[in-house]
DNA sequence: TGCGGATATGCATCCGACGACATATCGCAA
DNA sequence: TTGCGATATGTCGTCGGATGCATATCCGCA
């Protein structure tokens, strides 16, 4: 089955978001909080985290204020002054967080992408 | 095992979206926008899913024309005047979209949804 | 031939997210 | 005790997208 979608096939890519929300739908953590949650947790630094994602200190402290907000409890140890300035790392509860929402993601992910390849041949007829 | 996060998962939700975007980013077709075309495709009328789903006319009139300008062919037909003023119907392209993003989007769904399930029970321990 | 209701489109304005900038605080080490 | 570098926090301008309002256009029917 020919169909004209074919010529724009090469111009499309798949995106998408999962997150957790509040029941007012404010986001709670997401692909971009969970990603900065390795990260400095690889890192050991807020600021590190934020250089090599390129994203800003202020936004991104303000993002982690809201998790443990709405937790109620820290998800990162945060160590001020010191010879290296200071530094971040995850709470035991942070570690949990994270290894359960990348199992999750990745889950999600494998399907997702799956679901792509099969989207795109029904509508260019390849079934 | 007993976590600090047991009394907040009440008030979560998992939210998502998934969406097809050109290669600059820009969204063309997401959860949203295939939700209203298959409204537009029950009701036969845009103004008549504008309304049942409270987005403004204006807003997704334009999301419609961005759609049909990436595909660079049209999704709807468009009648107007007559005794009932006018009408949309999808025409065959269409219908051949929305089918097959239900589909992709239906099995997407199932996986994420179960995905949620076990990330809740992985965070309070339940396992 | 004028009315009604939906399609089609411009425009002014509003709002919230985000970036940019400034500043305070902390504690080790020289 | 001073300097350094990272955490912690306030504020303000801006910029893109949403919202609301206004208007033009179309055509069957009474």
């Amino acid at each position: 089955m020919e169909t004209k979608f074919k010529p724009r096939l090469d111009h499309i890519k798949l995106d998408y978001k999962i997150w957790l929300a509040d029941l007012n739908g404010m986001g709670i953590l997401g692909d971009g909080k969970w990603r900065m949650l390795k990260l400095i947790s690889e890192k050991g630094s807020l600021k590190a985290a934020c250089d090599e994602l390129g994203y800003t200190y202020r936004r991104t402290w303000g993002n982690i204020k809201k998790i443990e907000e709405f937790f109620g409890f820290p998800l990162l140890e945060k160590h001020r002054g010191g010879s290296e300035g200071g530094s971040m790392t995850l709470t035991e509860e942070g570690k949990l967080l994270v290894k359960a929402f990348d199992r999750f993601h990745s889950t999600a992910d494998d399907v997702i992408q799956k679901g792509f390849r099969e989207f795109i041949d029904e509508i260019t007829g390849k079934q």
